[in-house]
DNA sequence: ATTAAAAGTTAGCCTGTGCTAACTGTTTAT
DNA sequence: ATAAACAGTTAGCACAGGCTAACTTTTAAT
């Protein structure tokens, strides 16, 4: 399984989610991301296949290491992101629907120079 | 028609190489592309329905003013972001693939703000 | 004029990723 | 204990947008 852009986006959903509550379900992923549970059940299926997560026997996601490094290098991109995007006056909102589309199409090359950037601007 | 990314990207493709021929042929958007004929050929059916180009009858395709607007958008859109990207000291050529990318992606609002802050870097 | 090459189209397949409908299984409340 | 509510799964659809194979049409070469 290659990881995609959605799949991407429910790694970081979970390890957001898991940031405030002990038990994510799948339910709780669907309501956040405005997804059925159709969908977000078959997604869970080929994240457990890729060995990104773990669901335990009440339905209790967790990441593996291998999705939470996805979900710690997604959250870092966002976070760096959108923070930039304010300081250029990008309103709040949009900076955060922006960077949740830029963090998974750009490289791991231009992500370093744009934290760089942003380091130095402080 | 609701225009896609994929859309953009054909449009803009039409865009780029009009600027060094006079006559621009679905084969040569295919090649530029990396795509099949079969594929251009849907795709430039859609643009057309969509009303952002005409095809005369020798297959010269040639951008509509909705066509041309959008072309301008993301032309614009990709030269600077990508030369933004170079100040940050990211490869040209990532920076090309990155920004052809980026260019679909944000609001406008977002590219605004970006390109002030690169006029302001200049 | 005939043939070969190039360009374009049609038909139909595949994959990703959303959906609904309907089913199953598990909690929770009475 | 039974019923309702909640969670998860299965089956199957839709759409976007790639693809190949095979056909047609047009252009160019002999």
């Amino acid at each position: 399984m290659l990881l995609q852009e959605s799949g991407e986006m429910y790694i970081e959903t979970i390890y957001v989610l898991s940031q405030s509550s002990t038990h994510v379900r799948a339910v709780d992923v669907g309501e956040r991301m405005g997804f059925s549970k159709p969908s977000v059940s078959r997604a869970m299926g080929l994240l457990k296949d890729g060995g990104y997560i773990t669901v335990d026997p009440h339905g209790a996601i967790s990441l593996t290491k291998k999705g939470l490094d996805v979900a710690e290098k997604m959250y870092e991109r966002h976070q760096i992101i959108a923070s930039l995007l304010t300081k250029l006056g990008v309103d709040p909102a949009t900076a955060t629907e922006d960077s949740c589309k830029i963090e998974h199409v750009i490289s791991d090359e231009t992500f370093e120079k744009i934290k760089e950037f942003a380091s130095r601007m402080d």
